[in-house]
DNA sequence: ACATCGGACTCAGAAAGATTATG
DNA sequence: ACATAATCTTTCTGAGTCCGATG
């Protein structure tokens, strides 16, 4: 279907076959069936799919007739949004700040706004977790009863519910926990219950696994009731009305308090991360909207804002991290296809100047000025490689990296030109790789590697926004994390419409295209951890089978 | 003028839940 | 037909990227 001579062409002309596709998905309410699609030789997505991130075929199929209305009408402009009317009774100006109540300026007095994002928005806030109840299941502390008070109970159960788990036997997940459990006792027990390897939290345990039986030993018919009264309640939180449009709310639920988990060697795990009140809570409605009632009657909202240049609905900062946390629409609506399609068409821009880009910083290789070949170098491997850019982290987080954050432990070059990388990139996943690179890229790796330390950064001469500013300058918009998106749409193009094809069945076509799919996470390092509770085939990638 | 940082958004794997296969 | 296991789907929230405001 697609020519796949050069970089350029194939990305962009599959662009322009599924813009087909979604304009007559558009003009039909159904969904093509996935073996109508493959019949066609494209895969339904949404069944086949491992995951759906950065898989523009998938993504743009995934548009629904409702949304493609409003977001492929602009679709050329740099802002889709922009161009949509005002409607009559919101002549309220933008705001510097979300947190201030300014909202006096009026629209006539700036030209154009072309970041607001909507002009009417109503919904019914977020819902919180239920109150905690006691339950009065003892602590034992050396074999002793220890009744908790409530405060106390809470966070003792949050870590019964951890046993069995392997963060309750890492030293800083225990650490912290044990740091801020004990400031929830009353001093007479504070002074009492010492060490965690002293606390004996199974009765507690016992009670939380005693509840999961009750429930599964529920009868099917009691346990659909249940679940259609919750449904019912929840209801209200989970939609949205934005420019009269109805949009589904995707995480209206407020997070739970509990203990922090956070991925690999994490310094904060373990610390009890507090309940959310309303006071912590901003929320984000159009002017004329009106303020959901707060829930609970002693509390208020931390703060109502009108912020028509973003597009949360509610937004509140994580204990933990003092990072802000939002609730969005979900990834059906209108605003996510907005950006959705904007990231592919970028992606589907750069394929109209890879060549010359690539051009670019070969060329730089050979520049005299360090700083320049640094810059070539980390674009390099983020092309090749599909690596992430690595921005810098603090302290407070696990020690992970991206390519302008490699440092001198995580790469091993082996003569002549093959370069190992070893290091735990997003998530704490392990990225390891070994390939020869550009006789050019290891001469210069090995220099900018000459004389520093392990714990050395390899582009210390480098920072982020420098390699983002200059990526701008090559293509407007353009930014590392568009290689990515770019290289994984290509692979993906080239695997189903290059030289080999699948067999006619539907089976051989589903297993062609996993396959396919398959390829593009390893470029991307996709992958899941084992399942620790069964047995396991060495060597075989999860996603495999 | 420029480096830093706050803020908003996407990306990501784990866990939980639902469904289907299996013995 | 039934219990259990395997697998697929959804939810959750932590972990990144990046841009524009700020000083």
């Amino acid at each position: 279907m697609f020519e796949n001579e050069n970089d350029e062409k194939p990305l962009a002309e599959l662009f322009a076959v599924y813009a087909k596709d979604v304009s007559r998905l558009a003009a039909q309410p159904k969904i093509v069936e996935s073996f109508d699609a493959l019949q066609q030789g494209r895969p339904e997505p949404e069944q086949l799919l491992d995951r759906e991130d950065e898989l523009p075929l998938a993504q743009l199929l995934e548009i629904k007739k409702e949304r493609f209305r409003h977001s492929c009408r602009d679709s050329k402009k740099k802002n889709p949004l922009k161009s949509k009317k005002v409607r009559g009774e919101v002549k309220r100006g933008k705001r510097r700040s979300t947190r201030s109540n300014d909202l006096q300026m009026s629209r006539r007095f700036r030209p154009e706004d072309e970041t607001t994002k909507w002009d009417s928005l109503e919904h019914n806030g977020v819902l919180f977790p239920p109150e905690y109840v006691p339950h009065g299941r003892p602590l034992l502390y050396n074999g002793s009863e220890i009744a908790l008070p409530p405060e106390a109970e809470e966070v003792a159960t949050f870590f019964a519910a951890k046993l069995g788990t392997d963060y309750v036997t890492k030293a800083t997940f225990r650490k912290n926990f044990f740091e801020d459990f004990r400031k929830t006792l009353p001093s007479s027990l504070r002074e009492r219950i010492l060490r965690l390897e002293d606390c004996d939290f199974s009765r507690i345990r016992a009670y939380l696994d005693d509840l999961k039986e009750q429930k599964q030993n529920m009868p099917a018919s009691k346990r659909k009731e249940l679940r259609e009264s919750e449904a019912l309640r929840v209801a209200p939180y989970t939609v949205a009305i934005v420019d009269g449009r109805k949009e589904k709310v995707a995480n209206f639920r407020v997070e739970p308090p509990g203990l922090f988990l956070g991925r690999g060697d994490h310094p904060l795990m373990g610390r009890v991360k507090r309940r959310i009140t309303p006071e912590d809570v901003t929320l984000n409605l159009g002017p004329g909207a009106p303020i959901p009632p707060c829930p609970t009657p002693d509390h208020h909202w931390g703060s109502i804002v009108h912020n028509r240049k973003v597009t949360w609905l509610a937004c509140w900062r994580d204990p933990i991290s003092d990072e802000y946390k939002y609730v969005w629409l979900n990834a059906a609506s209108h605003f996510k296809a907005v950006s959705d399609q904007e990231k592919f068409e970028k992606a589907q821009q750069l394929s109209k100047h890879i060549t010359r880009i690539r051009k670019e910083y070969i060329k730089d290789f050979d520049s005299p000025n360090r700083h320049v070949q640094q810059r070539s170098v980390a674009l390099y491997l983020i092309d090749k490689l599909a690596l992430r850019v690595g921005n810098e982290k603090g302290d407070d987080e696990a020690d992970t990296v991206g390519c302008c954050s490699l440092r001198v432990e995580h790469v091993l070059l082996q003569e002549p030109n093959t370069v190992q990388l070893d290091f735990l990139g997003k998530d704490s996943m392990r990225y390891f790789n070994k390939v020869t690179i550009d006789p050019r890229v290891f001469r210069r790796m090995r220099e900018f590697i000459k004389g520093k330390k392990l714990f050395e950064n390899i582009f210390d001469e480098l920072k982020v926004d420098e390699l983002n500013d200059y990526l701008k300058s090559l293509m407007p918009g353009l930014s590392a994390k568009v290689f990515r998106t770019y290289n994984a749409s290509y692979t993906l193009d080239r695997l189903l419409n290059g030289t080999s094809t699948p067999g006619s069945d539907f089976h051989s076509r589903l297993l062609f295209y996993n396959e396919a799919n398959k390829n593009v996470a390893i470029l991307c390092n996709h992958q899941r951890s084992l399942p620790k509770t069964h047995t396991v085939m060495v060597g075989e990638n999860p996603r495999t089978t």
